[in-house]
DNA sequence: TCGACAAAAAGTGTATGCAATTTTTGTGTC
DNA sequence: GACACAAAAATTGCATACACTTTTTGTCGA
């Protein structure tokens, strides 16, 4: 993920391992996580798990039900147009000042991340699809110097991946790309309107593609992490 | 604070305890916070603070020193302009959809806060006065019927807390409370553009009260926790 | 008197242990 | 066969123990 920086603590490693898997679907809502069975599979004691669990609980990425032990969230459909709600705000107002504090450096670094999310479309690496598709809106706040923002953003769009997992109808992935080409047109050509209305449909198009009324089933745990991440 | 619920966990209970330091300013910038000073004060074992610390740091209300402990965090400038900048987008946008959507009952809850504040500005209690006037903010969010965008606000007015702490020149105080009467004015009599013009307009001025290159004493800690809170 | 270095103290990072709670398993009854 | 209940197993919550790092203290020599 954008602004993810070097993971050096052994708890951080932990956090970032299950956010991957939860981001990227191979865990999948209300999956229960057991302290123990994640101590064995990093190789570390219990302690370190507990910190990396309770950290995902303030993420919102995992819910923690006292003496209960921790679940995968189920994000409801009251919470997802919360999320959707603030992504708006925050979105739109970024994408203005990115209008209006554009330079060609910032133009430049946009544009690299636009072929980098080109070419996965093409690929098939579903993951680094989905993470290059939530890239794209914390790269331009982190354009705009602004690193609070960046990291609101992004645990907001971690947050995103769960609910699109729990509601999305079919797959959006080509079109969101779509979408995210003529935003970056209009950014490119100065024009705040359209990059506005551009942005404001986007965010409109990902909401309403969801369908909020379906059952999602639970999933293995051991099989989720031994999967192509560390 | 506003959206505090019950605190029935004990790391909760020494979160919000250290929040309460942090935010009224018993505790200063820079302070060492050690971990069983903290665990004896509080009764408890360092595992249960080192949680509430590792919370603490997510919040960016204190920062961990890798093999050094926990410090009260000392916010630079430039990150105060960030959280400024994003307290501005969310709270324009806020004050939109307030008016957007108002009913006579949300209209009456805030004038039931407006009161409080009233009340508190003629008050001595000065933590109390710090904590009414970032609630207003806090509760338009919540009135707003969106926890998600509450909570962010609670957590970047948090952060101001500290930053004015460390940057403002005086008292602003009732300064913030006559600005906070004329937005909620503005709400009542839905109009918008005013709203927005002087929601705006308080921000500016609460970020620009503040003067960017001052040194603050550190604090000791042990006279800092047994003060007023619990 | 000051600085460098070494020993001691204090403090953090992680693992382990134990009480308390929850979940599972097993048994008997209807 | 389904349900209720009790014993056993598994799991969580918290405290404690210990290795390792940082900070402080104390001593010596210039």
């Amino acid at each position: 993920m954008a602004g993810m920086d070097t993971p050096a603590s052994t708890t951080e490693v932990i956090v970032e391992s299950l956010t991957r898997a939860v981001v990227e679907h191979r865990l999948l809502p209300g999956t229960k996580l057991a302290e123990q069975k994640l101590a064995d599979h990093f190789g570390v004691s219990r302690t370190l798990v507990r910190q990396a669990l309770f950290q995902l609980s303030q993420n919102r990425l995992i819910r923690l039900e006292p003496a209960r032990g921790a679940f995968v969230a189920t994000p409801s459909v009251d919470e997802a147009r919360q999320v959707f709600a603030v992504r708006r705000m925050l979105e739109i107002a970024t994408v203005r000042a990115f209008v209006a504090a554009s330079t060609p450096a910032k133009i430049r670094a946009l544009k690299k991340h636009m072929e980098a999310e080109r070419k996965a479309m093409l690929g098939q690496n579903v993951s680094l699809r989905t993470e290059l598709l939530g890239d794209f809106h914390v790269r331009i706040a982190q354009l705009m110097g602004n690193e609070v923002l960046a990291q609101i953003l992004g645990e907001l769009i971690s947050r995103c991946a769960l609910i699109t997992l729990m509601y999305q109808t079919s797959t959006a992935a080509v079109h969101s790309h779509e979408e995210h080409e003529g935003i970056f047109n209009a950014l490119v050509a100065g024009d705040e309107a359209s990059a506005v209305r551009l942005m404001q449909e986007h965010l409109d198009n990902v909401e309403a593609g969801l369908m909020f009324d379906r059952d999602v089933p639970s999933n293995d745990l051991s099989m989720a992490l031994t999967a192509p991440n560390a």
